[in-house]
DNA sequence: TCTGGGGTCCTAGGACCC
DNA sequence: TCTGGGGTCCTAGGACCC
């Protein structure tokens, strides 16, 4: 049943920016304004694209190669994070004029609660809502689209309403409106398992789920598709998480390498790159993990791995790679064609308390942090692992996955820059290349 | 959907306990 | 050794998101 009591019990408001890692090159270098651009050069395939590509067909995770014959002209980069971030940061700040209570869900998206806010705003919600969107266009120098409705699905429905550079407001009366012209798969939480499960109940648009009593919901359905029923019914029923971006609950890293490898040496390499990988952001981030798991993916894309629980959380990979080598053949099958290895760190915390063991052994693990940070300050200072592991050297030195020319000579550039700074700071385990 | 990478949350079922 | 009932914890895997 459709509510149609008051327009806003709760004012939610969802900001999406619109292609955002293009347009925020775009708002970097305004000379691309109007053209083709498309970022994600490092992976090979498109992450995002300026709405003049999407226009000519460009869609997300095309292969870059695809897209060149497609668009001769078209401008690739590569994606910049840093710059992203930045811009992201901005944008949460302009939202954050008008309420404390912002939830930075993304990168390029964020929830905002606006109730009873109207007074101190000395606004209604709807002003607020274009007041916003005004500001962040303006001073972003791109464009948000923007929606106002009851909770965070139905803000969602509203925000992809219209799109780029919409801004739609739902009150509670108009809500069935919107949901009848809302494809059921098009709701956040609804993918394609549900969707097609929901298709063959007879349930096209959103608003036939909204319909369904809760009974049914709940007799066919898990608790998240409960609790999406109840918001299209215009129930506030998820809570905004405010403030500082909430912690990791797991790391992981993971490569796909083409061709594919049956190469043992190759394949554990590339696996022990990712680990080295997922533990730079691990301490980048200030945590430790107490447990991981590592996988393989075959070219039939299987998956087999093992989890193991560390006797210390860490954050330096010795003690992990370790345990790999072990029982690296325990998942590895020789003759097997392998795509991608990946490693996920698990059970991780902030504490560097650790037991001291009767065995001295903190000492040495004390050695090997302090090693690291020596590490990690000559990465930052040379780039990103101008420093690794010689069990990662030949998923290094053979880039098998794509990455152009310029990428890998740049890299080699660094490892010598690296080699001269590990000489520097005398590490005594780890293999550079020159 | 001919498949890249990084996450979160939920559930069913087994193990184990009283 | 069997039966019954109930609770908790853990794990694997599914589903979804950007």
């Amino acid at each position: 049943m459709i509510l149609t009591h008051r327009s806003f019990p709760r004012a939610i408001l969802h900001v999406d920016g619109d292609s955002f890692f293009a347009s925020c090159e775009v708002a970097k270098d305004p000379s691309l304004k109007g053209k083709c651009v498309v970022t994600g050069k490092e992976r090979g395939i498109a992450s995002s694209m300026s709405y003049e590509a999407k226009a000519r067909g460009v869609t997300r995770a095309m292969r870059l190669s695809e897209i060149k014959k497609l668009i001769p002209d078209v401008i690739i980069l590569p994606s910049d994070y840093e710059t992203y971030s930045l811009y992201s940061q901005r944008m949460y700040e302009i939202v954050r004029r008008y309420t404390d209570a912002v939830e930075e869900y993304s990168i390029d998206e964020c929830f905002a609660d606006l109730t009873g806010m109207r007074r101190p705003n000395n606004m209604s919600y709807e002003a607020m809502a274009e007041k916003i969107k005004r500001e962040l266009d303006g001073e972003l120098g791109m464009t948000f689209s923007v929606g106002l409705a009851l909770n965070k699905v139905t803000a969602k429905v509203a925000s992809k309403w219209r799109k780029p550079s919409g801004l739609t407001i739902i009150p509670g009366y108009h809500l069935h409106l919107y949901l009848a012209k809302t494809p059921i798969e098009k709701i956040w939480g609804i993918g394609p398992q549900t969707s097609s499960y929901l298709i063959k109940k007879g349930v096209k648009t959103a608003l036939d789920f909204a319909m369904k009593e809760k009974e049914w919901v709940k007799a066919l359905f898990s608790k998240p598709f409960q609790e999406i029923h109840s918001e299209l019914n215009g129930d506030f029923v998820y809570p905004l998480t405010v403030g500082e971006k909430h912690d990791y609950a797991s790391i992981s890293k993971t490569r796909t390498f083409t061709p594919p490898s049956k190469d043992r040496g190759f394949v554990y390499s590339q696996l022990s790159k990712n680990i080295e990988n997922a533990c730079i952001k691990l301490r980048r981030h200030n945590l430790f993990a107490k447990a991981f798991a590592f996988y393989l993916k075959t070219q039939d894309f299987r998956y087999s791995g093992l989890d193991f629980k560390l006797s210390q959380a860490v954050s330096v990979p010795q003690e992990i790679l370790k345990i790999v080598s072990e029982r690296f053949d325990d998942v590895y099958r020789p003759g097997f064609e392998y795509r991608a290895t990946g490693v996920v760190l698990m059970e991780l915390s902030h504490s560097d308390a650790r037991t001291l063991d009767l065995f001295g052994r903190s000492g040495a693990i004390d050695r090997i942090k302090r090693v690291y940070e020596g590490v990690d300050a000559a990465c930052a200072k040379f780039g990103k692992h101008a420093v690794f592991l010689g069990s990662s050297f030949r998923a290094m030195n053979e880039p098998a996955h794509r990455g152009d020319r310029a990428d890998s000579s740049e890299r080699r550039k660094n490892l010598v820059k690296g080699e001269n700074e590990r000489q520097r700071i005398g590490l005594p385990f780890l293999g550079v290349v020159k």
